[in-house]
DNA sequence: CTCCGCCTGAATGTATACATTACCGCCCCC
DNA sequence: GGGGGCGGTAATGTATACATTCAGGCGGAG
């Protein structure tokens, strides 16, 4: 009938392109022309279109006026936006999972997580960041796919895939673990206190702790815009890991 | 440079399908196949796919597995889902306008959206709901794009375009215009207290008035779902239409 | 000197032929 | 009788040539 190799030159096409985005190595603003960048990577126009096609119904580019593709840029205000949308809508998705009820298995998965979470404070300093910031998105996955919504679930992939920046570019140094390390032990409160709101079917107090969640990635954010030498790059990204 | 014109074979293609969709002739769950849909259409398959491409980027088409392209297909817990969603985000959308600010000049606008608004309720009954519908559009319309929050704005469109079913095919009869006629007055009074409390800069009542304006808007689908026949085409379309 | 118009180049839009592959039914073997 | 492999077929994936259109420069005329 159709392929669905995923090694076809679309998908070629995609993984580089996104790679590149995310890198920092096309910046936004950036216009993508088709015929330098299929001769590069050797395939015709025809699936580097369809890659920068689905790259748009990602986020990472926009459709230029009069045709083309732009990288899409964005804004510290958009950074700070994104984090309140997050928010939103993860507080949503818990606050109807709470009202709709979650099987027990689901919420016992979660718990599940949450121990291994708390393993990553006896560790290491830097090791515990690098355990703790895969473990929180785990987290915060198995929460956005929690039963109950799925049109919320799939606005919350997009939001949580906006292309910022490169993750690693910017990971946080050493400074900025000690200044966030107090935050995280309120993270991981709050994660312990929202799965307990879903559980007990407390919608309201469940939306209201994945707000306060999301405020306490927006401080950090804040935090590290000040102290940041003015003109160095801000990591959009660390504030959507450090939550 | 590049062509910007508009009556493109891509266009064409966009519109039709999208016509198709949106009008029912094409169900949910339809799968577009290229080649005759191009033949029928008469141009080539490599304009379709760009704008089945930008279908799936609107929502209303979602790609197969292997391949291929799928009309997307709501249940009624989705439309249900789109409203609470769309309650959210036009809550927070509200909320960071006022926390942020607004010119006076677009409050102006929507208060002068809201008196010709009023005149609805004056005139015959069916004229009005058409009225009502299109200036209740226009306010919402007004609302997401307040200054504060393009990162939101976007969303909440995607939210909006969201594809249920053909709004020209389930227009409510004189018998649901009598039973929404009561909850219609109710709305007016929302959308006069949502601008008075941007305007004061009360981000924590916006956001609930235009909740509770959502919740308007489930109970008056439910009341659809209810008094409907069964096994009779339930209209998402009006349910955002009257709210 | 200025302005209008053509012309050329560069980029995307489109058509079409060919390659690839997933699905489905058939057949063989167990 | 059932299951697994195997091929045909239909649909999508890819390459390439050609069409279209816009922008910008260049030249001629007023």
């Amino acid at each position: 009938m159709a392929p669905r190799a995923k090694d076809n030159q679309e998908g070629r096409a995609l993984l580089t392109l996104r790679e590149r985005i995310l890198g920092g190595v096309l910046p936004g603003g950036t216009r993508l022309f088709e015929v330098p960048l299929a001769e590069e990577m050797r395939i015709s126009r025809t699936p580097l279109r369809a890659a920068m096609s689905r790259l748009a119904e990602e986020g990472l580019l926009e459709r230029a006026r009069g045709g083309g593709f732009l990288v899409r840029a964005f804004t510290v205000a958009d950074v700070i936006d994104a984090i309140e949308l997050r928010g939103v809508l993860e507080g949503t998705a818990a606050r109807l999972a709470a009202e709709r009820g979650v099987p027990e298995a689901r919420l016992a998965e979660m718990r599940a997580l949450l121990e291994t979470l708390e393993g990553c404070f006896g560790a290491g300093r830097a090791v515990a960041f690098e355990r703790y910031a895969g473990l929180n998105g785990a987290f915060h996955d198995a929460l956005q796919h929690l039963p109950g919504s799925e049109i919320i679930a799939r606005e919350l992939q997009r939001t949580k895939t906006l292309p910022f920046a490169s993750p690693s570019a910017f990971l946080p140094d050493e400074a900025a673990h000690a200044a966030f390390e107090h935050s995280l032990f309120y993270a991981q409160a709050q994660h312990r206190a929202l799965v307990e709101a879903i559980s007990a079917r407390e919608g309201a107090r469940a939306e209201a702790i994945a707000r306060e969640h999301a405020r306490l990635a927006r401080r950090n954010l804040d935090h590290l815009i000040r102290t940041k030498a003015p003109g160095a790059p801000i990591s959009p990204a660390l504030a959507l890991v450090i939550d």
